[in-house]
DNA sequence: ATTGGTATTGAGAGCGCTTCCAAATTATAC
DNA sequence: GTATAATTTGGAAGCGCTCTCAATACCAAT
């Protein structure tokens, strides 16, 4: 059954190339028993809509594009990805989109795909996964585009863009108050880098929550880590130089890393130094380790960033929407909550 | 600039439609004045060609899709995926193609994609990540719907089909000769699942190593795993029971089970029981691991699959064709060849 | 100048669909 | 029964591009 068309499927069933695709697109004003007979002969011979024809003449392609900037180095390490990827293809699936996917992995690649995003008629909107101060340029690139975006992560600068977040101030801010209702006081942070808005977000979370119970904020409590083991370790190794008795580390694996430099200090955790992370990696469950941490809602949020850009495709509103997601404190060992009771 | 044309450009520059389009698509016959100015004039207006209608009358989309069905779960857990995205993320820009794609969650996403995947004109082809008994179905489905594709990772039922694999019987077959060359006799393997080919060819690799030095393939020194570490756990403590010298894990997760299992057993690694892997994750490379393994180019895996796919459309000829790719043992601690030294 | 050949250009017919509009049909009210 | 409105259909004009074909421009050779 070589290329159909749907001249081909009206011809079959006696009707105008018109009413076929009324069918095809779920209009109201088709008779009942036509309408079957349409269905049954594009069941039949197995017709597909040739999708170009259609994305020209609806002026919609019912694509939604993925971009994957800055973060490439990450997006082999960090569970986040696949989590979020997933979120964003089950999203695509139930909503009847489909998901092209755009690594940008150097300038080179920036250009190609910029040119390949702003194709009228390929793309109905994108996703821009950010948070980096290094993704500020496509971002504005596609503004100035005025393709229909939604970042996912809040970008650094966030004025007239449409983003989805995870609530990282107040996760941080109710990891540390955690920290304190357990009687902690010298809270020490290893935060992410200043350059990503997670990394500002949580610390903002820590100081509001110390600012909170009117206790100072000592500079000597709070190193900038980047987002790895060795950086929590080494942060940890500074950090112990003024004697905390508690750390908020803003990731799973940082908290790893500061857990180690604790021990190797001759201390023990939570007894000495209490420990809380961020991300809820499946490392943190792991039974030598149980990492008090903070859980993201990830594949929802890929979800509901697919949802919150085709509202957006929808509507043609132009004006930016923000979403912010609740996470949620999963208690386990390190912060000592459990030994107390 | 609201969406330009071709014919804006043609009357802006003072030629034809034509001239335009033969500019845009590099055909030789065109004035170099001509051109020039007609470039000049699509670089100030930012033009960029409607992607639909292009597709529509050149019946290219310029877009491949990437299916990953039934491995889902992996998708999460094992690095090889975005190892592999990326580099067929990688050839696709090179090459000037979309990735669309497509993760196959259940049986309702699997209608919703397959009728997505054969919609003509949208797709010029499809890479379809396998190796699994499980997908076979959507690889016949795609055969029968004459939708050019290539197979990642040998399928099952390989007739018909051109696919890219790794070379596992050769790879497996190297990691136990060398072992054998160690002076290992008693040598164990932990498989991967019968139901993907993965396991059963790396299985044959280690049989075809015996058999090479007439040594008898003894089925006390051979267990199914799952590809897990608790798997490569059980099944290490089911085969000492069999007082193995050395053990062939078919990947490095299993491996590091199987070695928790050895030392648990109170016996050394490699002095006892040697231990060779397969995948080299970064975990094999962990200075308390320091397991032998075999690396797999993965990234040139992707990379390679795109070209295939590629090649098979530009050719038009729809004859089956296979790509294997070479793999390399990494000699590190774990199979006592440093040692001997 | 004329011829033949080649390089360059434009006209126009689609590609397969959506969608507006008017025509045809049917339902409803009088 | 007719008049009117509501529903269902078909005709036809695009959507923005490619690509064949014929026409024109250019070149060198006679």
């Amino acid at each position: 059954m070589p290329d159909l068309t749907l001249e081909d499927i009206a011809a079959k069933v006696g009707v105008s190339r018109s009413t076929v695709s009324r069918v095809l697109n779920g209009h109201p004003n088709v008779r009942k028993e036509v309408r079957e007979r349409v269905l049954a002969a594009i069941e039949q011979t197995g017709f597909h809509p040739n999708a170009a024809a259609r994305a020209l003449a609806s002026q919609r392609s019912w694509t939604i594009g993925l971009l994957l900037p800055h973060s490439v180095s990450l997006f082999f390490t960090d569970p986040y990805y696949p989590h979020l990827v997933k979120g964003i293809a089950q999203a695509c699936n139930h909503l009847d989109y489909t998901l092209a996917f755009f690594l940008v992995d150097d300038k080179d690649d920036e250009e190609r795909i910029f040119s390949r995003v702003s194709r009228n008629g390929f793309l109905d909107g994108v996703l821009v996964q950010s948070g980096h101060h290094g993704d500020q340029r496509i971002i504005g690139r596609l503004v100035d585009a005025r393709i229909p975006q939604v970042v996912v992560g809040r970008p650094m600068r966030s004025d007239n863009v449409s983003y989805i977040d995870m609530d990282n101030v107040h996760a941080a801010y109710t990891a540390v108050s955690h920290l304190l209702r357990l009687g902690r006081r010298r809270i020490a942070t290893i935060t992410g880098p200043e350059q990503s808005t997670v990394g500002v977000d949580r610390k903002a979370g820590y100081v509001k929550a110390l600012g909170e119970r009117d206790l100072p904020v000592d500079p000597a409590l709070i190193v900038e880590g980047d987002f790895t083991e060795m950086g929590g370790y080494y942060c940890m190794q500074t950090l112990l130089a003024a004697r905390p008795d508690a750390v908020f580390a803003a990731s799973d694996i940082m908290a790893v890393g500061a857990i180690r430099a604790i021990r190797e200090a001759g201390l023990r955790v939570p007894e000495d130094v209490a420990v809380v992370g961020f991300d809820d990696l499946p490392l943190a469950a792991m039974t030598d380790i149980q990492l008090t941490t903070v859980r993201q809602p990830v594949v929802s949020f890929g979800y509901r960033a697919v949802e919150l850009l085709t509202d957006l495709i929808q509507s043609g509103d132009p004006s930016p929407r923000h979403v912010i997601m609740d996470t949620k404190l999963i208690v386990r060992g390190t912060c000592g909550a459990l030994a107390r009771k």
